[in-house]
DNA sequence: CTGTTAGCGCCTTCAA
DNA sequence: TTGAAGGCGCTAACAG
């Protein structure tokens, strides 16, 4: 607990001046391998560790990324994933000598004003953002100001979908709802209802075309009767009880139903129970306990896509080696849980 | 994005002086008002903003508090805890000019290892603790080392309760328990069950606690039947059905169950559906969707609580004024949520 | 390969 | 009440 050793210390012990010691930190290749080695011990011996304010001060970088903590989770069955996101972020970021920093905002346009009090006291020098929405002014904001940003999350505004300064990773929901959807029709089933979230949610809306395309190509419906198969709620559980219920009214019966998220999955199934197999998105601790198929995103991949992007533009912008595959994004693929047997809830 | 101005920058069109900048900012009163107004616009109209890490190097503190991130979230239905507590913390700390910076451990030892890495390089401090056990030792290397830090979660260890030197906030199970259990012998039940954890859990035990107290006062039922309502097991929710049906083949049908944990009443539920009443613990998303009654924990409270504990203890440890009640520590009481009509969620 | 010199932006003496 | 130095711990230039 008493005073930490500077590099003053380390020099005076190994016999070298302070600017080797501070070499032998940050390139170690100048230093004669011996004289290296000596400060090393000094180092070790010492416990001496870099003071991290001063080293920013005089590199003018904080390495530091700032994320926003979303305003408690809406329905906050999928609440979890921020958290699972956040564990990933930040230890990945860590191994990569980079701190998370976070902060709370109200809206959008406070969240701007956040921006802009953590990089003008040079606390933060990127930021990550989660739920992008259709028209977001955050991303043009932090454009407009230079500040390095990856989103979690596409831009779904057709403009910036192409902004070469919008560095996003997103989940290929499409391919997810396809591959459940795929999943039910090898099961046998034909009749699969949709429960989405309303229409012009870019997320949502991604997902139902990915439920759309596998009915399409595998279930022999007419394009009138694939209307007829889906419905549209709020996310919430009992909502999803509802839709399932009113998909029915509409359609007749069915033989199973893809979600586009867990809470309204846990919603159906409260009415169907172990009929008809349900297929949930986002594979939450609560598809795990009551033990329906769900889609899982790696959120550990997303973290990596999102790190490796801001590294990658961090000072040089795009890495210009590696314009092959396109730098400026990454769709990570999630992976479908299937879970058999009938699931632990139902209808009375 | 260009330079950010400094003080100089602000001295230099209020012509004044560096640190008379300085003091408008951190001791305005020794400043005269009508210098202090032209310094004032200065700022504004330069938009400046004072550098943190400069400061910090300046201060020799980071304003940071520095709080680990659970790894992957257990059975995961009560993950959101965290969520929400660290929103809270994150949010009121802000309001105190503090920080929130977080890291991850893979255990004990490595969060140890971590806090060392973080205060020896001035990153952090002091830290906030979550999820405390019995016979902790990170608690202990905390005080051995001089670092400040309050824990969510009481020191179960005997000695460790009443160690002065560890700051703890903690919400009172026990009581939620009592009123959560008063309130089903209220509704005219008398065989209520308990579903808890296997013993030897502090908070686990702590709860039973509150069950077994308003159990003696209200139930009329002897020490030898309690005994046999009450049943111990992991959280995880299949488990919380096999319990439930454990607990009536000992102890004949039950009027209502408590439970220990959001978790495992979820899992009592899909055995009991709207039979009896059922009440769980944590009030997370899930009950409000399923639509059983839950203790709430106020995490903002708890939040708050644990910066008053912080910050009272910065520098100068306890404040001496506020005496009267021990601040050393804090306990919450928990609000039981009811939550009437049959719940979403039963046996098929 | 190593040492010297000069700040990064701020705040805390101490004088005026 | 204001101004003039000095230095927190570190690293980027340049010399040697």
């Amino acid at each position: 607990m008493g005073a930490q050793p500077t590099v003053s210390d380390v020099a005076g012990v190994a016999g070298v001046s302070r600017q080797t010691v501070s070499n032998v930190l940050n390139a170690p290749e100048l230093v004669r391998p011996e004289t290296r080695e000596r400060v090393q011990e000094a180092i070790r011996s010492l416990g001496y560790r870099p003071h991290a304010s001063a080293r920013r001060l005089r590199t003018q970088k904080s390495s530091t990324i700032g994320i926003r903590l979303d305003p408690i989770t809406q329905d906050g069955i999928s609440g979890s994933i921020l958290d699972r996101f956040l564990h990933a972020l930040t230890e990945r970021a860590d191994r990569q000598g980079l701190r998370v920093l976070l902060f709370t905002a109200a809206g959008p346009e406070d969240e701007i004003e956040q921006f802009r009090r953590l990089s003008d006291a040079a606390d933060v020098d990127a930021f990550v953002l989660t739920s992008t929405f259709n028209g977001d002014p955050r991303t043009e904001w932090l454009i407009e100001h230079g500040l390095p940003f990856v989103t979690f999350g596409r831009p779904w505004g057709i403009d910036d979908m192409t902004d070469p300064e919008h560095l996003w990773v997103d989940v290929d929901g499409r391919s997810g709802l396809r591959d459940a959807t795929d999943h039910l029709l090898s099961l046998g089933a034909r009749r699969i209802g949709f429960v989405g979230w309303p229409l012009g949610s870019g997320t949502g809306d991604d997902r139902r075309a990915g439920w759309l395309e596998a009915m399409r190509g595998g279930s022999g419906l007419s394009p009138a009767q694939l209307r007829l198969l889906q419905v549209e709620t709020e996310d919430v559980v009992p909502f999803g009880a509802d839709a399932v219920r009113r998909l029915e009214a509409q359609a007749g019966p069915v033989d199973g139903v893809v979600c586009v998220s867990d809470s309204l999955a846990i919603g159906v199934l409260t009415v169907t129970g172990g009929r008809i197999p349900v297929v949930g998105y986002d594979d939450t601790p609560m598809a795990a306990s009551l033990g329906f198929s769900s889609v899982a995103q790696s959120l550990d991949e997303v973290a990596a896509g999102v790190l490796e992007l801001l590294t990658g533009a961090h000072g040089g912008r795009v890495d210009a080696e590696s314009d092959m595959s396109d730098p400026r994004h990454r769709l990570v693929a999630p992976r479908l849980v299937v879970r058999d047997g009938p699931p632990l809830i139902g209808p009375r």
